[in-house]
DNA sequence: TTTCGGGCTCGAT
DNA sequence: GATCGAGCCCGAA
């Protein structure tokens, strides 16, 4: 078992995710760390790697939003995750220059 | 209990 | 920039 914090503390900080993620809006973009520190858990980023990870594939959730603290696409280039998340993405007017995320006209 | 692998980060070369 | 190493934290093996 994991010690570090309460099952209780776990499902809080899931939820703070999900709803930082819910309220989040178009051409909004995020690293994992800061998603983490948002929801009052810095030091969580690979947990939030985690919880997306688990997400159904039909999800609502706009998980493609979080990036990791570089602006890049945390999967291997090329690969079909990567361009998943690229697609929508550039459908919120990002564009991916030298693998990494600009906004459009900036 | 220990080890290891992940949608990670940050500082130092 | 590009790489590397060391932290980070949980869950599974």
């Amino acid at each position: 078992m994991g010690n570090t914090v309460t099952n209780q503390a776990m499902t809080h900080f899931k939820s703070q995710v999900f709803l930082i993620l819910h309220q989040s809006q178009v051409g909004e973009c995020f690293s994992y760390g800061e998603i983490a520190t948002l929801a009052g858990f810095p030091g969580y980023a690979r947990q939030v790697g985690q919880l997306l990870k688990k997400l159904p594939k039909d999800t609502k959730l706009p998980w493609y939003r979080v990036v990791n603290a570089q602006k890049r696409i945390s999967f291997i280039e090329g690969s079909e995750a990567y361009l998943r998340q690229k697609e929508r993405l550039e459908a919120e007017g990002w564009l991916i220059i030298a693998g990494k995320l600009k906004y459009k006209d900036q």
